[in-house]
DNA sequence: ATGCTGTATCGACAGATGTCGATACAGTCG
DNA sequence: CGACTGTATCGACATCTGTCGATACAGCAT
């Protein structure tokens, strides 16, 4: 984590949202969405997304996401981080503990990218 | 990021599809997903990616993938290679050229995981 | 066969990433 | 205040990743 310490966060308006099957993607563009996938691009990063995400609120505190993992505090904080700093995630402090959610928008963003038009992709019953 | 070796191609039929949203994520399905998401992790993967989706008959020659950036074939070639071994897309040698296309349902199985249920995300008009 | 073009693989290297223990910082509670 | 808990930062390290030039391989053309 060091290129790109000069960006602020990501920003949750920039970056092309329509489906990459229909148009190719600016160089701009690229270099934004790929931060957002690198952050999803290690594991423990994605359940960890998944835990915050489920939990019940929308919110979870940093105490109900670092036990079910097998890495240290500091590691966890790291990814946490990480997310962050993708603009994937806000988190506050409130007390002694601190709480992280996921932007909504920031996910849709990437999930209509990825979108394939014209594939059934189970109606979601 | 280390053990990952021995895994074939990755599938298009494992891993889990419902909104990260819903559940979270197991050990196996997140160690699977971060792989196709770190195909998508680099700036010209996601452009390839975009290039080969959008290009008409939906499949494109290497020769077309090649000019477009700064980096040299060798690069382009393992980019392709990353791309084809997440699963995300398929190739095929014809005569002269290698074709690349995008395989649907990984991209889709990547979109629905990353719905968001109950954001607008645009009612993509 | 020989050469030529398009693509993939190899080996090497600088830089990025995930992980840790140690430690600093923030709030709460005696 | 001082001790204690929860979280973040720091510095170090092994490994992974993106990139290159060199080169091998595949198929067409001469």
């Amino acid at each position: 984590m060091s290129k790109q310490a000069d960006l602020p966060l990501l920003g949750q308006d920039e970056a092309c949202c329509a489906p990459m099957v229909r148009e190719p993607l600016g160089e701009a563009d690229a270099a934004q969405l790929s931060r957002m996938f690198k952050a999803l691009s290690d594991p423990i990063r994605l359940r960890l997304l998944s835990l915050i995400a489920s939990h019940e609120g929308g919110e979870a505190c940093v105490c109900d996401l670092t036990d079910p993992f097998d890495v240290s505090q500091p590691t966890i904080s790291h990814h946490l981080k990480v997310l962050r700093e993708a603009g994937l995630v806000g988190s506050e402090r409130r007390g002694t503990w601190v709480y992280y959610w996921v932007l909504p928008e920031a996910l849709g963003r990437l999930s209509a990218l990825l979108d394939t038009p014209g594939v059934p992709e189970k109606a979601s019953a």
